[in-house]
DNA sequence: GCTTGACTTAAAGTTAACTTCAACTTTTAT
DNA sequence: ATAAAAGTTGAAGTTAACTTTAAGTCAAGC
């Protein structure tokens, strides 16, 4: 693909303000700052003190959401994104293996959803009055269930 | 199976004390009194004033403790727990026919998972720089996607 | 060069879902 | 009968993830 050319994003190279950002990457700007405090992301200043934006920062900021949206807090992704080199603008392969971290976490989440969704109505149903020792709500402690199958502790 | 006998149960027909239930329910007394001030369950009282819970109300927290896993808020959960019958104890049916409510919301749930762990490195690594625009974060918005399979709207 | 819109900061407010605290009152066990 | 454990209430505190507000500063267009 070649060289792009958008409404929100000015010519290559340039930097963008805050309210371009937060346009371009549709969150508040009142967000973006957040997120600079938290450290999530980071900006040059001119002399006037306002901030200014790489443009690859839109990418880093599209990212935070997509983590958002799979469950993680800021302080997961804040770590997930401390992985990144910091004194060069992120590559391909930088965004790649960040994704393979929560592709595998996202994979854990799914098959729980689908355990539970297979087995809401009899966990819902049964005569199982303690979800404390039902195998649905709790996946760690396999070592009691022998067997595969859905499994319900009845008292 | 015939009747059960349990240690934090009392005999059958008994009511169960805040602490009773709290323990038969992994759950702090101070949470089943804020579920109560919201109205999610209900107790009746000693004539101390104390609180004493049918014990019915282990399977309705136990089902306000799923539906919290689920992602659903208190808000949405007391919604739906105001469609049982309030005057007689929930038949299994009752149960069943809630726990179909939450079946249809999950499977959605877990389909948009499922993209978006199949599309993570793709739409993180691809020259996508606006996910305002990309499918995988819009799923609903599908009027401009024609076709299926995995799509990230490129500048 | 001046007005207007965009920006800046720090601090306080917001919502969800609880927990903690303080000051009492009930129950239970001995 | 009484001491200890358990329960009660209302109010304030907590964490996450922001938003709102106030009081001012910067940048851009005419």
């Amino acid at each position: 693909m070649p060289n792009q050319s958008s409404s929100t994003l000015p010519n290559d190279g340039a930097l963008m303000t805050i309210s371009e950002v937060a346009q371009r990457c549709d969150i508040a700007t009142s967000a973006l700052r957040f997120y600079e405090q938290r450290g999530l992301i980071f900006s040059t200043r001119t002399s006037g003190n306002q901030r200014r934006y790489h443009s690859s920062m839109v990418r880093r900021i599209s990212v935070i959401k997509v983590a958002q949206s799979l469950g993680l807090s800021l302080e997961q992704i804040a770590a997930a994104l401390a992985t990144l080199p910091k004194q060069r603008t992120p590559t391909q392969e930088d965004w790649q293996r960040l994704s393979q971290l929560w592709h595998d976490d996202l994979q854990q989440r799914i098959e729980q959803m689908q355990r539970l969704r297979d087995n809401l109505g009899g966990c819902i149903g049964c005569g199982c009055l303690s979800l404390k020792r039902c195998q649905l709500m709790n996946p760690d402690d396999s070592a009691a269930g022998a067997g595969a199958g859905p499994r319900y502790l009845l008292d």
